[in-house]
DNA sequence: ACATCTTGTGCACACGATTGCATGCCAGGT
DNA sequence: ACCTGGCATGCAATCGTGTGCACAAGATGT
């Protein structure tokens, strides 16, 4: 008999608290009267073992109602098969819909999505990176406002994709603004408005600037004069602040950062018994669902931001697959509904 | 020389694809000149330690930018330090408000959540149930409309807190709507009506049943008739839809399943040249942000929903640590805003 | 008949952390 | 001097899976 130094110690087996479904590989593989080494090739190597002792495995690993260990196979593998995926406010609903279509794409291909909110406090977005990237393959940062630098350091933790924000060196899904906007130039020109107020968002924001530089870009290509109206809160109540910037200017028409904003400075507008459109015409921007059930409804720039939180999951798997890929440019298009209307001189407000 | 018989093995050691820093418990250790153990017990048993060497050990953790591998730590202890959340539609902000707070709060305790959308399709539960509760500790279910004997399995499938459901043995946080029914019921008798309609949810919906059977309990105690409207799409749609249903019956006031399809069915009676709230009164459900956003603003019934969202995780928080609680009955209010008026003979439509 | 290749399987190590047990050390009681 | 006990630390096993390497058996080529 050959000395075996090994197996020497006997096992303790300490009463660890386990999984509800005890049942490990190594449970199918005595099962199956094979060696778990064969068990775990019948799964994840299957041209390596033979077809009919895999069928035997799997028909052996349901009856078993076998489940894999995700832990285990994370630790020996390096790969979480999770994905994060980081918001400034969920409450805002264009987060929920990029969520929506990251969670469909991730579910699809067997991956997990981690959601983090930062509460609109951009300095806690890199510590934030920091945990998700603890728990997960690669990150999602929608709409992030963290600084140009803890962006840079944020890459380096792990890989990661921009969406709706740029950054030189991260891959980023972007909205192509120029189609939508382009169109609102088009058809606010036909409407006969001459003057039209953009009404920004915070300050520091990438997209605010995105928005707005194209603005300047497309309008006045298109015989429009934009008037910048300030930068506000992105929230309903800072739409409502905008409204007497709006009034106190002569514009008779604003484009706003958002589709909340709008709502709010329309509402605002509403109870000074302005008549909108009639003296106010008013188009937002990313098409959130409530902007159709207004009344009136809103006449906004579509983001198509399911397909975005999708397109960001499929980058990352490419990437994390070693398939390089361009992330890609999203189109916008205008969405036309009831808050733009033929210009028409208001009455002093 | 002691024999040692281990260690004969040369190690391989092959080219794995690591985490980005593959600083592990192994380096520290090293640098610190003490065992793997300590430099785990540092971490995890404090009190173990010796105080100096604890703080050698954490500086140089911190200094070689070490974060311990979630895997691992998994793997070992059984436990994965992640929830999942289970909601049917992201899209409605009820959900983004529960996500929300159970977000917050698992954050601060250092878990991670997962998220799942069911699509609103009640088949799919149990299966992505499964999938979930291979990757975390335990999950909360919003609003499922699984059937009772999927409840079952899953509940046995891994630990499991309901939200807005309550189903026998498993424990749920649930929203007492009596409180808010009751109000709803005073206002709208104060306010001179007498039948009052409720234009109902999804026909299996627990919730659903859930608040017709309160308003069928408190209603008439306050000299009000219930007239049930049939059930409905819980979507804008599903309320624009209910729109004939509640011009053809003969009341002056309704309570709708939740605020978006109150929103359509506001929507879609004023598109109808009705005069809202002077003709009809309506109250809403959830009182989701965009309630307070319309014009007219919408009457509605409370639910914290955030609040919901931090007492489910609370709850698991405290049953995975052994320490029994009860989850708790979250309490509502009626929020009273601008679709609620004096009852008011409609011209027949 | 023998060399060579192919195929299917098992052995054993590795992943990175936790933890029961053993050990060595020092203080204090007798 | 010796035993006792607490404290700080190290050893080594363990969690469940993946995978390089070795090996046996059968297939193929000359």
């Amino acid at each position: 008999m050959t000395q075996s130094p090994r197996q020497a110690a006997p096992r303790a087996q300490a009463q660890r608290r386990r999984e509800p479904s005890g049942v490990t590989l190594r449970h199918v593989a005595a099962a199956a009267g094979v060696s778990v080494a064969t068990a775990s090739r019948a799964f994840s190597r299957p041209e390596k073992v033979d077809p009919s002792t895999r069928a035997r495995i799997l028909r052996l690993a349901d009856d078993l109602r076998y489940v894999p260990n995700r832990a285990a196979q994370a630790l020996i593998t390096g790969r979480t098969m999770a994905l994060g995926l980081m918001v400034p406010d969920l409450t805002n609903p264009f987060f929920p819909g990029v969520i929506k279509g990251a969670q469909a794409r991730a579910r699809d291909r067997g991956l997990s999505l981690l959601i983090a909110d930062t509460d609109e406090d951009p300095g806690a977005e890199l510590a934030l990176v920091g945990q998700l990237a603890q728990r997960t393959d690669a990150i999602v940062l929608c709409s992030s406002r963290m600084p140009d630098d803890d962006l840079d350091r944020a890459a380096r933790l792990c890989p990661v994709v921009l969406v709706n924000r740029e950054h030189p060196g991260v891959p980023a899904v972007t909205f192509d603004s120029d189609a939508g906007v382009r169109e609102a130039a088009v058809h606010l020109r036909a409407l006969g408005h001459r003057r039209v107020g953009y009404v920004g968002g915070p300050a520091h924001s990438f997209s605010d600037a995105a928005r707005a530089a194209c603005l300047h870009a497309e309008f006045p290509a298109h015989g429009l004069e934009v008037v910048l109206l300030g930068n506000h809160d992105p929230s309903f109540e800072g739409g409502r602040r905008a409204a007497d910037v709006v009034l106190s200017s002569d514009v008779t028409a604003v484009m706003v950062h958002n589709d909340v904003m709008a709502l709010g400075l329309i509402g605002r507008l509403l109870d000074y018994g302005l008549d909108i459109p009639r003296e106010l015409s008013v188009i937002g921007w990313d098409d959130i669902e409530f902007a159709g059930m207004f009344t009136p409804g809103l006449t906004t720039v579509r983001m198509p931001r399911e397909e975005a939180g999708r397109a960001a999951v499929a980058y990352l798997e490419a990437a994390l697959g070693g398939r390089p890929s361009e992330p890609p440019r999203l189109e916008t298009r205008l969405v036309f509904r009831q808050t733009t209307a033929r210009e028409h001189q208001r009455r002093p407000g």
